[in-house]
DNA sequence: TCAATCACG
DNA sequence: ACGTACGTGATTGAA
C-alpha cells in the first residue's frame, strides 16, 4: 500500500565523513579560491541531490551529532576513545555544509548530549506508518536496527552513491536476523571503531551464530551454563557485564527528548539563491550552470525579477540612446552562416526585441549600428559585428564587450553561454541559453515567441548592466589599458582578417585527394598482409592487438585503456617488424588526408571558394589565440608530405603574393627581458645564434664553430624546457637521455644563467603569494593549484606559472603588432590585407608591386610593436602560394 | 562524450 | 617518493 507521505531521515555526521573519504585523492582538487576544501561538500552535494531525486520526500530532516560528549559517555567513559583526531581539512567543511542544507531548503538538527542515531531513531520510530514511509540514509550499519514495516534504512557501501537497502527482509535473508537483533549482535561481537568492547574474541561470525540459536544477549545468558566447556564459554562467562554494557551502547534511543516534529518537517524545496550563493563560494561551476535546466519544474522554478520589455515590429528613432547594449541571436557558433534569430537592444531607459528581419532591414537601426556617436556593449564584439558585417552594417563604435572584459579579469571564465558569464558577476536574471533552446541536436527556438524575446530582452539588459560593473573590475585589476588599448580593438582587426579569409585552390586539394586515396589504399593492403588479416588500423584498440598479441612485440608504453601505439612507440618498434613502418606511413598520410585535405575542402564557402577561420580571442590560459572551423593554425609544415597543403592556400587575386613574417626566438627574447638575465641579454643584442650560444655557456666551449650539431641540439631542447618550466623527467623525455643527465643539464644552465634561475624562483613565489601571474601587459592567470599540497598538482602549477608570463607575454607583443599593422595598411593606402596569425607569424596576401613595401613595413611594425631591453627580430618571405613563402 | 592520436607554435 | 615538459583543435573509434 503507497502511503501518502515519505520521510527521509540523513545522518548527516556519517555521510559527511563517507562524503570526505568517497573520491579517492579528491583532497587537493577539491579546493575553493580561499584554499577552502570542497570534496565532502562536493559528495555530500551529489548524494543529497540522488536520494531528493529518487526518494521525492515530503519530509526530510539531516540530523548532526552533538558535541563531543553524549549520554552513553555518562555510563561508559571510553565510549568513542581511541578514534584518530579528524582530519582539519574536514572539519573546516562542516560549517558550510549547514548552507549548502538551506540552499536545498533541508532543515537540519542536533541535540546536546545525544547523536544523530538518535534523533533519527526517535522519529522514523515514531512517525505514524499508516501515514509515512521512512527512508534512513547512514553510512554506518547500527542504524539496520531501525528497519521495520514502513522504515528503510540505506547503509553506503562504496563512496556515498551506491547504497544498501536494508528492509527486515533483506536484513533476515543477509543475516538471519530480525533489525532488533543488531543490537544483540553488537553487545557480543562490539564495535571497534565505537570502542564498544563486545566479548572476548568474539567476532560477526560466532555472534551470529549465538544469535541464531539463542536470539539475543539475555538468551545466550540464560543458556550459556548448559554449553559445554569452551574457550568460548569461558569468554562469555567472564565478558557478561562487558556484554550486556556493549548492547546497551548500542541501542539507538528511540525516545530521545527532541523538539523537532515530523509535522515541521515539510519539504518546501530548494531555496535558489542561497544555493547559487553557495556554489559560487565553492567554485562549483557545472552546478551553477545546470541550476536553470533542473529548475523546469514549476516549484523549483528560478526566481528572476521580472523584466519590462517591447517586442516591436517597427524600428523607431526614440528607440535608441547615445549608450546602449544590442544583442544578434545565433543558435549555432559559426557566425560567418549562421542565421540571426532575433535582436534586442536597449537604450538604457527601455528595452526592445525584434525579429531580425524588422531591425536589420531598418534603416534606422543600420544608421544607429554605423552612427559613431552612439556607443555600443555588447557580448562578443567579433561575432557581433561580423553577423551584422553579412547584411552591410557596419557596427561602429564598440565601447564595451563583456565577453571579453570578463576574460581578462579571469581566464577562466571564458563560456560562450551570456548567463554564465553574468552569474559569474553576481547577475542572475538571464536563463542559460540550454534552458531556453535546449542542447545538441535539439537545438531550436522555443515554439512560445514570447520566451524567445524575454530571453533576449534579459540579455540586452545584462549587458547594459555588466558594462557598467566590469568596468570597475578592470580598474581595480590595472587591465582597462589591456582592454581597450588591445583585445577590443584587437577583436575589430580580427574580425576583418575572418572576414577576408583565405583563398583555397580546391582542384589543388581534390588531386592530392586522389593521390592519397591510392597510397592509402596500398599501404592497407601490405599491412593487412603483414598482420595475416584484415582490421581497422584507425583504431588503436584493434592495432595494439595485432602488434602486441598477434605479432608479440614488445609493449613499451601503455595507456589508460590498453597498449600505446602512439608514434614514439612505434618508432623504437621500428627495426623488429616492417610492419611497423608501414602503420606509421598509413597514419601520415590519413592525418593528411582526413585533417587537411577533405577537412579543408570541407568548410570551403561555396561562392567565394576561401576559408573564414574563427579566432578565439577568449579562450586560452596564457592569452594566445585559437583557430576553429577550420584550425588554421595547425597547417602541417614539419614534414614535407603535409608541407604540401600549403601550396593549396593561394592569394585571393590574380598576380598577387602569400607575404610572411614571424617573429625569430619570441619567447626566449621574451625570457631574456623578463628575467633580466645579463648573458641571455648580451646574446641576444649581439645577434648570436641563441642555442649555439647557449651550448658554448652549458658546454663551456670557447669558439662557436666547436660547437657541434649535437650540442646545439641539445642547448635547444634545454631552451625549450626552461621555457615550458623546465623538469628533468620532460628533459630526459625529449633527448632521450637518463632523467639524471638531464638534471645535470638543468643544473648547469641555471648555473650559468643566474637571472634566468632567479626569475623562475621569483615568479614562484610570487604566484604562491598572490595566486596568480601575469604578463606584460597585466593579462593575469589565477592558479589554483599553486599552493596544492598534492606534488603533482602543485608542480604543474609551478610549471605553469613559469611559462605563462613568457608564452602570454609574448602573445600580448603579436597582438599589439597586428593592431598597428592593421592601422598602417590603412594609413599607407595598401591594398595587402592581413590573413592570418600563427603564434609568432602573421600571414598577408598582397598585389605584388606592394611586396616590396611590405618588406620594410611588416618587420618594421613586428619589431617596433613593444620596446624591450633586448631587440625583438623577424623575418620574412613571399611566394605564390603559403608553402613558396619560406 | 571521452580517450587516443597527431597537426601546429 | 610522488610522475610531467607549455599552449591549442580535429578526427577517429568506442562506449
Amino acid at each position: 500500500m503507497k502511503k501518502k507521505n515519505k520521510l527521509l531521515l540523513i545522518d548527516g555526521s556519517s555521510i559527511a565523513f563517507r562524503a570526505f573519504y568517497a573520491i579517492p585523492g579528491s583532497l587537493d582538487r577539491f579546493m575553493n579560491k580561499n584554499g577552502l576544501h570542497t570534496n565532502a561538500l562536493f559528495s555530500f552535494h551529489r548524494m543529497l541531490e540522488n536520494e531528493m531525486d529518487k526518494e521525492k520526500p515530503t519530509h526530510v530532516l539531516v540530523a548532526f551529532d552533538a558535541g563531543k560528549t553524549t549520554f552513553r559517555h555518562a555510563f561508559y567513559q571510553e565510549y568513542k576513545d581511541g578514534r584518530s583526531k579528524t582530519p582539519s581539512e574536514f572539519k573546516e567543511q562542516m560549517p558550510y555544509l549547514r548552507e549548502l542544507l538551506q540552499g536545498f531548503g533541508i532543515p537540519h538538527y542536533e541535540l546536546d548530549n545525544y547523536e544523530a542515531d538518535d534523533i533519527i531513531g526517535t522519529l522514523a520510530t515514531h512517525a505514524d506508518p499508516a501515514e509515512f514511509e521512512v527512508v534512513v540514509v547512514s553510512g554506518d550499519r547500527d542504524l539496520t536496527q531501525l528497519a521495520k514495516e514502513n522504515v528503510r534504512v540505506d547503509i553506503t557501501i562504496k563512496g556515498v552513491s551506491e547504497i544498501e537497502e536494508n528492509t527486515p527482509a533483506y536484513l533476515m535473508e543477509k543475516y538471519g536476523l530480525a533489525p532488533h537483533q543488531i543490537i544483540d549482535m553488537k553487545g557480543l561481537a562490539g564495535d571497534s571503531s565505537d570502542n564498544i568492547p563486545g566479548v572476548t574474541k568474539v567476532g560477526e561470525k560466532t555472534a551470529l551464530k549465538l544469535l541464531q540459536e539463542f536470539g539475543s544477549v539475555e538468551g545466550v545468558y540464560e543458556n550459556v551454563e548448559d554449553m559445554k566447556k569452551s574457550k568460548l564459554k569461558e569468554n562469555l562467562i567472564n565478558d557478561k557485564e562487558k556484554a550486556f554494557l556493549s548492547k546497551k551502547l548500542a541501542t539507538i534511543d528511540t525516545d530521545s527528548p527532541i523538539e523537532v516534529k515530523v509535522e515541521d518537517l515539510a519539504y518546501k524545496g530548494k531555496d535558489i539563491s542561497k544555493l547559487i550563493e553557495f556554489y559560487k563560494e565553492m567554485d562549483f561551476k557545472s552546478f551553477l550552470s545546470k541550476l536553470d535546466t533542473t529548475a523546469h519544474d514549476a516549484e523549483n522554478q528560478v526566481k528572476r525579477e521580472a523584466i519590462d520589455y517591447e517586442v516591436v515590429t517597427e524600428v523607431t528613432k526614440e528607440m535608441f540612446g547615445e549608450k546602449g547594449a544590442v544583442y544578434l541571436e545565433m543558435l549555432s557558433d559559426n557566425y560567418h552562416l549562421a542565421d540571426i534569430v532575433g535582436v534586442s537592444w536597449t537604450n538604457g531607459a527601455k528595452i526592445y526585441v525584434a525579429e531580425p528581419d524588422v531591425a536589420l532591414f531598418s534603416p534606422i537601426f543600420q544608421e544607429w549600428a554605423k552612427n559613431p556617436s552612439n556607443v555600443k556593449q555588447v557580448f562578443d564584439a567579433k561575432r557581433t559585428y561580423v553577423a551584422l558585417k553579412r547584411y552591410d552594417i557596419d557596427l561602429e563604435s564598440i565601447h564595451f564587450d563583456i565577453l571579453l572584459a570578463s576574460y581578462i579579469l579571469d581566464t577562466n571564465d571564458n563560456s560562450k553561454d551570456l548567463s554564465e558569464v553574468a552569474m559569474e558577476h553576481d547577475y542572475y536574471d538571464v536563463a542559460s541559453d540550454e534552458s531556453v533552446y535546449g542542447k545538441g541536436a535539439k537545438i531550436s527556438i522555443p515554439n512560445d515567441a514570447n520566451v524567445l524575446y524575454e530571453h533576449l530582452a534579459r540579455k540586452a539588459k545584462a549587458i547594459a548592466y555588466l558594462s557598467e560593473h566590469l568596468i570597475a573590475e578592470l580598474e581595480k585589476n590595472e587591465q582597462i589599458e589591456l582592454f581597450y588599448q588591445m583585445e577590443l580593438p584587437l577583436s575589430m582587426v580580427l574580425a576583418e582578417m575572418e572576414l577576408t579569409g583565405v583563398k583555397v585552390d580546391a582542384p589543388r586539394l581534390l588531386a592530392m585527394k586522389t593521390e592519397f586515396t591510392a597510397r592509402l589504399q596500398d599501404i592497407e593492403q601490405r599491412i593487412y598482409q603483414e598482420a595475416g588479416e584484415e582490421f581497422n588500423i584507425n583504431s588503436p584498440k584493434q592495432l595494439g592487438v595485432i602488434l602486441f598479441e598477434k605479432m608479440n612485440l614488445p609493449v613499451i608504453k601503455k595507456t589508460k585503456t590498453g597498449y600505446s601505439t602512439a608514434v614514439d612507440v612505434l618508432e623504437q618498434l621500428s627495426a623488429q617488424a616492417p610492419i611497423v613502418d608501414d602503420i606509421l606511413q598509413y597514419r601520415q598520410i590519413a592525418k593528411i588526408q582526413s585533417t587537411y585535405v577533405e577537412g579543408l575542402l570541407k568548410v570551403i564557402h561555396g561562392h567565394t571558394g576561401k576559408v573564414h577561420t574563427r579566432y578565439v580571442q577568449t579562450l586560452t590560459q596564457t592569452g594566445r589565440l585559437s583557430s576553429v572551423d577550420p584550425n588554421l593554425q595547425n597547417i602541417p609544415i614539419r614534414l614535407e608530405e603535409g608541407r604540401k597543403i600549403r601550396q593549396a592556400f593561394v592569394p585571393s587575386h590574380e598576380g598577387w603574393k602569400m607575404f610572411s613574417s614571424d617573429y625569430s626566438q619570441i619567447e626566449l627574447r621574451v625570457l631574456a627581458d623578463i628575467s633580466g638575465d645579463a648573458h641571455m641579454k648580451q646574446a641576444f643584442i649581439d645577434g648570436e645564434d641563441i642555442h649555439t650560444s647557449t651550448a658554448m655557456r652549458v658546454f663551456g666551449i670557447e669558439k662557436a664553430e666547436d660547437v657541434t650539431s649535437n650540442m646545439r641540439r641539445q642547448a635547444k631542447a634545454v631552451n625549450f624546457g626552461i621555457v615550458y618550466g623546465i623538469s628533468d623527467y620532460g628533459l630526459s623525455q625529449n633527448l632521450n637521455i637518463t632523467r639524471k643527465q638531464a638534471q645535470q643539464f638543468i643544473d648547469t644552465y641555471l648555473d650559468k644563467y643566474p637571472g634566468v634561475k632567479q626569475y623562475m624562483e621569483d615568479i614562484i613565489k610570487e604566484a604562491k603569494k598572490d595566486g596568480y601571474v601575469t604578463t606584460l601587459f597585466h593579462r593575469r592567470r589565477y592558479l589554483k593549484d599553486i599552493n596544492a599540497r598534492n606534488f603533482n598538482l602543485r608542480s604543474f602549477a609551478e610549471r605553469t606559472a613559469m611559462n605563462t608570463p613568457i608564452q602570454g607575454s609574448a602573445a600580448d607583443i603579436i597582438k599589439v603588432a597586428m593592431i598597428e599593422m592593421a592601422k598602417e595598411l590603412k594609413t599607407h593606402q595598401l591594398k595587402a590585407k592581413m590573413l592570418l596569425q600563427v603564434h609568432d607569424e602573421l600571414i598577408f596576401e598582397a598585389p605584388e608591386e606592394e611586396i616590396p613595401a611590405l618588406e620594410k613595413l611588416v618587420p618594421e611594425v613586428m619589431e617596433k610593436a613593444v620596446k624591450l631591453s633586448i631587440p625583438l627580430k623577424v623575418d620574412s618571405s613571399f611566394g605564390d602560394t603559403w608553402y613558396d613563402a619560406k
